[in-house]
DNA sequence: TGTACATCAGTGAACGCGCGTTCACTGATGTAC
DNA sequence: TGTACATCAGTGAACGCGCGTTCACTGATGTAC
């Protein structure tokens, strides 16, 4: 393990800790076991410790969602949904670093999810487009309902993060699917 | 106007120019023209001028949903939701302090909702109610109706937010529009 | 094989900043007698 | 009506903190000749 590579998990175990503001070069350099100053060897400023923080939260969820392949459609939306949910609540620093944070990249709504440059919602937008050849799925364009579905689960969860829903787990994240399930599937399912 | 007036106006301004995390008690102080601890006479400390600012923001976006009534039926949820976009995009920290900030004091789900303790969710899920009875709207729980729109809206907000959405404004709200009826109408709109 | 030199991770002190908050105070206004 | 006193908005200096970042440096390792 290289210092760089000890300098990044000292900044994602911090960053779980302590959330994005909390977030100190002085903190990580200590724990890390080095100066503060010497973070500066590897990273040429605090956002790029930042960027690469980030990078490697969202490839931690990709690798989740890649682990979900091999399930039929309307299971496959509620095993993505469920990690979505348990991503944002069991590592709510890292799901920040990944999707909320500013100085990374991000993917553009729509060109660059139509090039296929976000493996995730390029992959739901395919399935939806199969699940609308099967009539299983409502009729629009397969990546707005994507997004619509990203939406109204960064949402849900926002609100839950600020502490307005009072359900166990298992309520919340089945009220979530079933929020989810309305924006995609097609026909009255309850 | 009082000092006390004075001071939160200032404080909003200043939540609306630098964001929460810029909001400061000296500049608040400064721009109020006041010594910076003049404040503290006539707010206890930071979190409570923050709750102060909060209470107002969430008044003023009551406000705007009251000034919305008299529509029918699927007009009035397409107005609610532009209105909640646009002031989400227009004054995103009053925005933020209204829906996102810890310190006041929330709406828990079901609870306060069921209790009629949030007059703008209330009001939506009533409406859903009478949707349901005409045949225009999914069946479903109402209230969970209600805060599936909300998610929706909040969820997409948030992505633009973060920069994921090129699109215009005009074609932003409508996808967002579009979003939130396929949480609650019933059968195909498109 | 030995020596001179370059490279480079890491050090430690310091700079300058803005923050929330404390403290003892001033000075004007209002009120009680 | 005049005087003594309480109230209270506002002042100004200071405390202590943590932050990102700079700077000149040390000391070990590797490499060229």
């Amino acid at each position: 393990m290289t210092t760089k590579e000890r300098i990044l998990a000292v900044a994602i175990s911090e960053l779980e800790a302590n959330g994005l503001e909390g977030l100190s070069l002085r903190a990580v350099g200590q724990k890390a076991g080095i100066t503060p100053m010497a973070v500066y060897r590897h990273f040429a400023d605090k956002a790029a410790l930042l960027q690469a923080v980030g990078a490697h939260a969202l490839d931690l969820w990709q690798r989740r969602v890649q682990a979900l392949t091999g399930l039929p459609l309307p299971a496959a939306f509620d095993a993505l949904a469920t990690a979505f949910v348990d991503f944002a609540l069991d590592e709510p620093a890292l799901f920040d670093a990944a999707f909320v944070l500013k100085t990374r990249a991000e993917r553009i709504y729509p060109e660059d999810f139509e090039a296929g440059r976000s493996p995730v919602i390029g992959g739901v937008a395919q399935r939806l487009a199969e699940g609308q050849a099967a009539g299983l799925v409502r009729a629009g364009p397969p990546l707005e309902l994507a997004m619509g579905v990203w939406g109204v689960l960064q949402g849900l969860v926002d609100l839950h993060r600020s502490g307005r829903f009072n359900l166990s787990r298992t309520e919340f994240t089945a009220l979530c699917l079933r929020s989810a399930a309305r924006i995609y599937l097609k026909g009255e399912e309850e």
